[in-house]
DNA sequence: TTATTTAACTAATGATTGTTAGTTTTATAG
DNA sequence: CTATAAAACTAACAATCATTAGTTAAATAA
């Protein structure tokens, strides 16, 4: 791993526990123990850090959903992979996740322009995935929109408490969130 | 409305355009016309901007949520009226709503620490009320936990999308976010 | 009107910010 | 071993931050 890997590591956890905002560049320099002047011989400056972040994981959404979107999977099926993407993502890189949904607007231009187009082209999918399983009677007949807002703002915020949870099984988590997102909590 | 509330207001707008680190004195002076000193003839600093607008609306969800809880609604009645909380909030105080969910970080103690305590006994409710759905066969057997955290994650993060809708009907967003969260969007 | 309070102003404070310049140390290559 | 490149350092910069002090204007009460 480079030095400007680890700097990028160290920055990540940092934004998310305090935001970027909040996060000096001598806050990074002490986690990575060295001085603030000294990161510049790695990075070019502290939008960097956080555009190289947010964008790397935005393009591994992206091409996840892609692959979803290219595959011959049923609609729902479509659903369940999406499930299993982001919690893949979250266990994976949690605060690479963290920072994607709550710190986008620290993003400057074009880097803003250009994630959220990413980010409504992905959540133009969603509905398109519902809409079609709507079609093919997989779905009941939901307002797309709001459901696709409803399964992605918990997908998003997986990250946030799945910290706290004790020793997540991945494959446990998808059951029980397939079950919780597509089929309801309601008895049938 | 004071100048104090008038100050508010517009800070709350800040915080949830910008962030609660990224909106100077300045920018909130502007915004209300007068110079950055002259908010301290009404206000003691700009953490207590941040701590009233917080707790404010965090009794607000606690005092909703205590209502339904001494009610004697069915499990998923309560439910329901949950819902309707959080979409009520929502319209009414698009900012306050906004920045609850995404700049609680910012709070210094021993506010930091009191927003924590509301926030767990809230989401401790909300997992109560599962539990009694599953006993009373309202509700199928889920995990409670993640049933807790995936509807409330949407209703957090209502604000983040409701600005974009045109015209909301709250009572038919209503009807559509019962049937999305706790009917699920699957057939039956 | 006059006296008093309220709320605006200008100017400045010390702290912190991201970043640069210049220098020294460490690692690499010949 | 020597020369070169990479990466650390110290010191400082200009800008911005929240906040205070002191003063003036506006509103209110007598």
């Amino acid at each position: 791993m480079t030095k400007k890997e680890i700097i990028k590591q160290h920055a990540a956890r940092l934004f998310r526990l305090k935001g970027y905002r909040a996060t000096s560049m001598r806050d990074i320099a002490q986690e990575v123990g060295m001085e603030a002047a000294s990161l510049y011989n790695h990075i070019s400056n502290k939008q960097e850090i956080l555009a190289e972040l947010m964008m790397h994981i935005a393009e591994l959404f992206t091409e996840g959903m892609e692959n979803i979107q290219e595959s011959s999977l049923s609609p729902r099926e479509k659903m369940e992979r999406l499930i299993a993407l982001h919690i893949r993502y979250t266990v994976e890189k949690p605060d690479a996740v963290a920072i994607i949904t709550s710190e986008w607007v620290h993003l400057e231009e074009p880097n803003h322009k250009s994630y959220l187009l990413l980010r409504s082209a992905y959540e133009q999918n969603i509905q398109n995935i519902i809409e079609k399983g709507i079609k093919a009677k997989q779905f009941a007949k939901v307002d797309t929109k709001i459901a696709a807002f409803s399964i992605l703002s918990t997908l998003r915020w997986l990250y946030s408490w799945h910290h706290q949870q004790e020793a997540i099984n991945p494959v446990e988590l998808e059951r029980k969130m397939i079950q919780c997102l597509i089929d309801g909590i309601a008895t049938r």
